[in-house]
DNA sequence: AACGTTCGGACGAACGTTCGCATTCGAGGA
DNA sequence: TCCTCGAATGCGAACGTTCGTCCGAACGTT
């Protein structure tokens, strides 16, 4: 009892070789409902778990899934990895897996915390996130042939699993709600050219426009980072247009540059809501309690989560079948910003 | 090449036994010179990496710290996760461990999880968070002699190791300055009497004020949720006492009810940081962003995660000469809000 | 020359499983 | 009576390590 109990020892309190136990707890075996009932009393009275190292050993498998993400900048947080984390966990664990989280390592060094994991049998697939264009990890997984999801899309010529968030899509929510709105002269805080994420977001708002038949000034686009300083700087130079060409809506595409944008508008002594839309993206927990609350966007991080190791559990069993893109719908929140 | 490598593959090329190849590669054998070098170069180019599960099937243990936390509720957010699992995953790695996340079940079947894990072997060891009066998952560890540190603090009656922040002094930092900014009038919005953190943090008010001779007035000390809601309500109704006994300070033990009390200042109009003090704790990623910026308490979250996973790890090797409580000191941030 | 000592390395065993095959036993048919 | 067959179970092997013991040769000592 102090020690965990084997095989070998429910056997010899059942009256039987121990194999015959493992094929009882398997249910592959043809045993009589008698011993059937012996070994089970013996494992009960036991306690007996089979040890899973052993298994795994014997399987030559680890059943783990291996997850590491990008460190968010010292004033940022990551509010979507509690939710992310417990979603895959969820689903892992009712498939028999666990997840692995081991550290991000940036630049050069990024893949060798991966080929370690594999190298040394530690894992037997990954989730990936924090993907972006080039991504090294991607051509290096699909190079061994190992199995992998990646949240987020990456180069369009390479072809690999993933699940998203449409971004596009968001985007083009909130446009249609401003246009509905009446506003015309939309100007949008976005990010640098080298975020996927960014440009897919960005595509929304360029396709929103055109096909609204609303003429674009090019100072209503500004591309720089997610920041709060960033935003604040943006919005107040977009303010400061003459009025023909002042926006009457900014979206951002995060919801840190959007409380940039409302700090900007507040300073201007613009009443936010009425005098001037604002509109962010993520839906960050301190949004709704911002003054004006935040009209945003949210993305399904739960259901992201779900999808992308139902997927990898699916493809680490060698099932071929599943559907390999995923591409989920996030959903517009509308607070008092706009 | 396509498979992994083994010890014996190793020792084939290198023309020696398999087991050779081991002491090798654990430096605890007396090998030549000579041999020593061609295991070495087998070893590098046949990549091999020696078989993890199989070691810890060996060694009977598996190296794994298992990790569970509460999920928070539905508005609120835990920023802290990423910092508190980043800098317990860079510690455990360092150590040779790797973290082992798995779903917090609430209630009754609170323990069945760390049960689960235990007996089938999957952990060495736990980091408990989310700890409180009366937890059950610390009086089945310590019966169970398995090793564990609790980020947080239980009954005083009950031994084991932990690591904390120090509540009280937090607290205090914030009575201390407040009181030297010549607040006399302070008032907190607190917790339920069932939360140990609460508690802690609510002594650092008691203690304060007793220490600065300053009278209290019973209607200065609310509990209840740590929520926008909670915050607001309280607030509006101590702003609302007759000028003697309303307060000029509030502080409460979240930021999340002192975003509710900054919202009741400015319906009441008041100018927060000029006619009122408000002081969060926490250091939510957005309170740096309000208007006013909220000035609260830091807390030293990588210190903390580096630190559970440390004295875990020294406990697992048996080493029981380590310190087992170790209290940390947050920060008070001082921005516009007082 | 006979005998310890030491060094370099091999060898068997074990960790707790699962899997495939062999074995036993009783029943049923020729 | 003998043979066959299927059901019930045992047995050996293997997964990739590490650990302890053992062995042979070289070397130095009496």
């Amino acid at each position: 009892m102090t020690s965990k109990a084997t095989l070998k020892q429910v056997a010899t309190r059942a009256g039987v070789s121990y194999q015959t136990v493992s094929k009882v707890l398997n249910k592959q075996a043809q045993v009589s409902k008698e011993t059937e009932k012996r070994i089970h009393e013996a494992v009960r009275e036991l306690g007996y778990r089979p040890n899973q190292i052993a298994r795994n050993m014997r399987a030559k498998r680890s059943f783990m899934i291996g997850y590491s993400w990008a460190q968010t900048s010292l004033n940022q947080v990551n509010h979507i990895l509690d939710q992310f984390l417990t979603s895959m966990v969820q689903e892992a664990e009712a498939a028999g897996y666990h997840l692995l989280p081991f550290p991000f390592r940036e630049g050069d060094a990024l893949v060798d915390g991966y080929r370690e994991l594999i190298d040394t049998g530690r894992v037997d697939g990954f989730v990936l996130s924090s993907v972006n264009y080039n991504d090294p990890r991607i051509t290096f997984l699909l190079e061994r042939k190992i199995p992998f999801v990646a949240f987020g899309r990456s180069d369009p010529e390479l072809d690999f699993p993933y699940v998203d968030v449409d971004g596009f899509d968001g985007v083009c929510q909130v446009m249609q709600y401003l246009i509905s709105r009446g506003h015309q002269r939309i100007a949008v805080v976005a990010w640098p050219e080298d975020s996927r994420v960014g440009n897919e977001r960005l595509r929304g708002y360029f396709e929103s426009m055109q096909t609204a038949g609303l003429k674009i000034c090019s100072e209503w686009i500004e591309r720089g980072e997610g920041t709060f300083e960033f935003g604040r700087e943006t919005a107040s130079r977009m303010l400061k247009l003459s009025d023909p060409d002042r926006p009457t809506a900014i979206i951002t595409l995060n919801d840190t540059q959007a409380i940039g944008v409302l700090h900007s508008a507040r300073e201007a002594g613009l009443e936010v809501g009425r005098e001037l839309a604002i509109v962010g993206f993520d839906d960050a927990p301190m949004s709704q309690y911002l003054f004006p609350a935040l009209t945003t966007v949210r993305q399904p991080i739960h259901e992201a989560g779900r999808k992308c190791v139902e997927i990898l559990v699916a493809l680490m069993k060698g099932e071929q079948t599943s559907q390999r893109h995923t591409l989920l719908p996030p959903s517009l929140i509308v607070r008092a910003s706009a």
